[in-house]
DNA sequence: CTGTAATATGGAATCGATTCCATAATAATG
DNA sequence: CATTATTATGGAATCGATTCCATATTACAG
C-alpha cells in the first residue's frame, strides 16, 4: 500500500503538492499535475481515509444502529438511508442491537469512538439512560420510529394510522374488535397503536373485553398464541382483529383458520407494516403501509441537513401512511 | 471530545503510561491505573478508533459489498456476517451496488481506501476487471454466492441442487418440464442452474422444448412475463416449471392462477430460494432452502480465518441446502 | 554493598494525510 | 525598471493514538 510520500517522491515533489493534486485545491502547474497524476495512476494509489479524517475531522461514514437487521422493516429503511447517502459519498456502518437495549448505548460510544459524522437510530424502546447518552454525544443524530424531544425525529403517525384501521372495522359493522399488540415501553409500536385502538372503540362507543386485548411479541407465533388466548378465553367473541405487525396477524390467521373459521367471514383481521407477506398470503391481509424506505431517506436527508447546518433544535417529520384495504376485511 | 493527551495532562501522567492503561500493556502502578482509570471514567473519554487503527494499521471493520440491500438474501446474509463477526469486535462498512458492476469495483476501491480489514463480496456476476481488482487488492477477502479460483469462496451448490429439484417432478411423472431462469452472466443462478436442469432432463431422456426456456430477471413481474410466454408460445404445454428464483416462481404462479390453470393439478411449480413468502403463498411453494444465515457465518468465519493467517491458497465452503417439497407439486 | 533484574514512567518518533506559512518564480502594473 | 499580484512549490506542524527507547526507581541475588 503506497502512501502520499511515495507519491510525492516518485513525482519528484512535495507532499504537499500532492495533497493539492489530489484535492485539486491551490495552485499547481498543468505538468506537475499530470506527472503527479500519472505516479497515481501508475501506483494505483489510493488515499487513506483514516489518516485523511485524523486530520480533517470528517468520516463519510453514517452509523445506523438497527434493533434486528434481518426484517423487512430494517432492510427497507436501510434501502432508503442509503439511497439518499450513497449519493452524496457516505458509506453505512451498521450495528445491530438485537433488541438488547444496552447494546444501544455501547453502539453510540462506539460510533463515535469511530467518528462517524452522523447517527441514524431505528429504537424501539428508549429509556432515560440512552437519551442521556444521545443528549452527551453531540453528533448530528436522528431518530427513527420513536419520538425524543429536542431532537430530530422521523416518526409515523402510529395513533392515527391505528385509528383508521379501527374506524375501517367500525364502519364496516364490526362492534366486537379484538387488539394484538406489543409491550407498551415500545412507546410507538406498543403504547400508540393501542391507545388508537382503545379511543377510537370508545368514541364509537364500543366495548372491550379485556381478554380481547393480548400482547405478544415480534414474531408469528406469538400472534397465534394471542389469538388462541382471545378466542379462548370468553365466551364472546370478536368478529374482528387488529394486531399491531403484519406477522402477529398472520400468526393470528393461522391459528383462525385451523379451528376452521372463516376470514373475514367469521373474523376480519388487519395487520400493520405492509410486509411483503401481507399480499400474497390467503387471503390478502389489510394493512398499513408505512413506507419505510421513505422513512430512511427522510432520515439521511434530515441527517445531512443537520451535518452540514448545526441548528439542532427539534425537528419531525412523520412519515406519511397509506391504508391498503384487502380481503381479509 | 477529549483525547488523550487530555487524559494525561489532567492525571499527571504522560499519554504513554495512559495508552498503557487503556490497553493494560506494559508496566503501570496500581496507583496511577487508579488515576487514570478515574479521569477517564470523568470526563467519558473514548479513544479514537481513528488515530489507533492509524498506528496499529487495524480497523477492526469488514466492507461488506451487496448487489442489493433490501432482499430477503441479502438481509439473512448480513445477518449471519453480523452474527459471527459482532462476537468478535467488528463492524460492518455496508456498500450496495444496485446490480451495478463497476461500483463492485468503485467500492472495492474505496473499501481498501477505508483500510477495512476484510471485504466480504456478494456479487451476481464476475468479469474480468472485478477479478484483477480484487488480486490487486490484497485484503482478506472472501466471495459469497460466486466462485473465483484461487480465493476463499463460500458458494451453494446450485447445479445439484436445480438437479434434485427437477429429478424430484420426474420422479413424480413429468415429462414435461419448463424452465425460468436468468442471465448466465450470473455463473451460480443463471448458468450453474440452467445446466442442472439440462442435465437432468438429459439423463432421463426428456425432451426440451426450446419454448419451455425462459430467461427473466429478479422479479415478480418476470415471472409472470415468462410463463406466459411458456404458456403462450406452444402447443406443447409443460406440466411443471422449475423457476431459479422464488420471486420468479410466484410471479409465474400468478400467472397460472390468473389463467384458471391449478397448482399443482394442471402445473406444479417450484422456485429455489426458500424466500419467507414461499412457506405462505397459496398452495406453498416447493423450493430449495440455501441458508443464506449460514452462508453469512461462514464468509465471516472464513475470513476472520484469513485475517489471522494470511494463507492465501483457494478455500471453497459449500453451504449445504435443504429441499422443501410443499403442495405446489 | 555492588550488579542485575524487574517495575514504572516519560520523551519522541511514527502512522498518512491536510494545511498554515514561507519562499521562489513569474506576470502584471504603474 | 521597481513594485505588487499571482502562481507554484515545499517545509513543518498537526490530528490522536501507539510504541520503541531511554531513564529512574525499587527489589533481589550473590
Amino acid at each position: 500500500m503506497s502512501t502520499i510520500k511515495e507519491i510525492a517522491e516518485r513525482a519528484n515533489v512535495s507532499r504537499t503538492t500532492v495533497s493539492r493534486v489530489l484535492n485539486n485545491s491551490g495552485y499547481v502547474s498543468e505538468e506537475v499535475k499530470k506527472r503527479v497524476l500519472k505516479v497515481i495512476e501508475e501506483t494505483g494509489y489510493v488515499p487513506s481515509e483514516n489518516a485523511k479524517s485524523l486530520r480533517t475531522k470528517k468520516t463519510k461514514v453514517i452509523g445506523v444502529i438497527l434493533p434486528k437487521i434481518s426484517t423487512e422493516t430494517s432492510s427497507r429503511l436501510v434501502n432508503g438511508i442509503d439511497e439518499v447517502l450513497a449519493e452524496k459519498g457516505y458509506q453505512i456502518l451498521l450495528t445491530n442491537t438485537n433488541l438488547i437495549p444496552e447494546k444501544e448505548i455501547e453502539f453510540l460510544r462506539l460510533l463515535k469512538s469511530r467518528h462517524v459524522d452522523g447517527v441514524i437510530l431505528s429504537a424501539t424502546n428508549i429509556n432515560e439512560q440512552l437519551v442521556d447518552e444521545i443528549y452527551r454525544l453531540k453528533i448530528p443524530f436522528v431518530m427513527v420510529g420513536q419520538r425524543i424531544s429536542g431532537l430530530p425525529n422521523v416518526v409515523f403517525d402510529d395513533y392515527q394510522a391505528t385509528r383508521d384501521i379501527v374506524n375501517l372495522l367500525i364502519k364496516k359493522g364490526h362492534k366486537k374488535i379484538a387488539f394484538i399488540g406489543v409491550d407498551e415501553k415500545d412507546h410507538a409500536v406498543g403504547y400508540l397503536r393501542k391507545l388508537g385502538f382503545i379511543e377510537s372503540m370508545k368514541e364509537s362507543h364500543l366495548p372491550i373485553e379485556k381478554s380481547w386485548i393480548q400482547k405478544g411479541i415480534f414474531d408469528m407465533k406469538s400472534g397465534y398464541n394471542c389469538m388462541k388466548l382471545i378466542l379462548d378465553s370468553s365466551q364472546n367473541k370478536p368478529t374482528a382483529v387488529v394486531a399491531v405487525t403484519d406477522r402477529l396477524a398472520i400468526g393470528a390467521m393461522q391459528y383462525i383458520k385451523e379451528i376452521g373459521l372463516s376470514i373475514p367471514g367469521d373474523i376480519a383481521i388487519a395487520g400493520m407494516g405492509a410486509s411483503e407477506l401481507s399480499k400474497f398470503i390467503s387471503p390478502p391481509l389489510t394493512t398499513i403501509d408505512f413506507s419505510f424506505e421513505d422513512a430512511g431517506r427522510e432520515a439521511a436527508s434530515l441527517l445531512l441537513e443537520k451535518i452540514n447546518g448545526h441548528d439542532y433544535h427539534e425537528t419531525i417529520r412523520t412519515i406519511k401512511y397509506r391504508l391498503l384495504e384487502r380481503d381479509s376485511i
